[in-house]
DNA sequence: ATCCTTTACCAAGACTGTCTAGGCTTAAAA
DNA sequence: TTTTAAGCCTAGACAGTCTTGGTAAAGGAT
């Protein structure tokens, strides 16, 4: 069988995660379901992804955890942005824009 | 100093060196120059990425090398695209943007 | 009471693709 | 004849994702 593509372009986790932790603070699965629907099912979020990806931006300042319980009242980790974190997710989109303009130029180039 | 993003997008380069291929063979340096110009120098691949990238798109036989002289009277290895290849550049065009539409939405998201 | 499923978090290791940094050969220019 | 540029190539480091496995606790079913 050949091997499926990811549902996820290397490098852009961080960007998403920021990105749906925009206005409200959320936990760790509660990302991922949220980066899932907001684009239409087209992206999945594995947890073996995420809960790296969480440390690195937290580590990065970025964003910051703290323990709470969930809806379903189970014990979670909530994350929220930081002010840097919101500069690093504006630079993380023009970055984002610029790279895939390149690529859509080579992809329309005749 | 903050570390600078990549100027490619990683997973994109295979799809991009067999678009370069589209029309003409190409030798090897030639594809990397001709990529950055049809980016208008938004992308640039460096020699360490390309050179592996072609062994693969060879192995996986989505392109065929021969021996040849460039320009500037130099032995260059040209690179030319195979039926495989072509087929192989459409599937990872819808594949990207299959996902970078649910990228764009994620970031569209209120 | 006990089991099962679901929610939620976490870690170890493999894997893949890119980058850094080097090196080789040969043609042309200085 | 020395230098520069074109062109190919490799080894090793590195980063981010995926696979696979695990733990704990809540709630429902048996």
């Amino acid at each position: 069988m050949a091997k499926e593509k990811p549902d996820l372009v290397y490098g852009t986790l961080d960007m998403l995660i920021l990105k749906a932790l925009q206005h409200d603070p959320r936990h760790g699965l509660g990302i991922a379901d949220r980066i899932q629907q907001m684009s239409k099912d087209i992206l999945h979020v594995e947890q073996g992804s995420l809960y790296p990806a969480l440390y690195r931006l937290e580590a990065q300042g970025w964003i910051k955890a703290e323990w709470g319980v969930s809806d379903n009242n189970r014990k979670a980790r909530y994350y929220k942005l930081t002010a840097a974190g919101r500069k690093q997710l504006e630079a993380e989109k023009e970055h984002w824009l610029r790279i895939t303009k390149g690529i859509d130029l080579v992809l329309a180039g005749g």
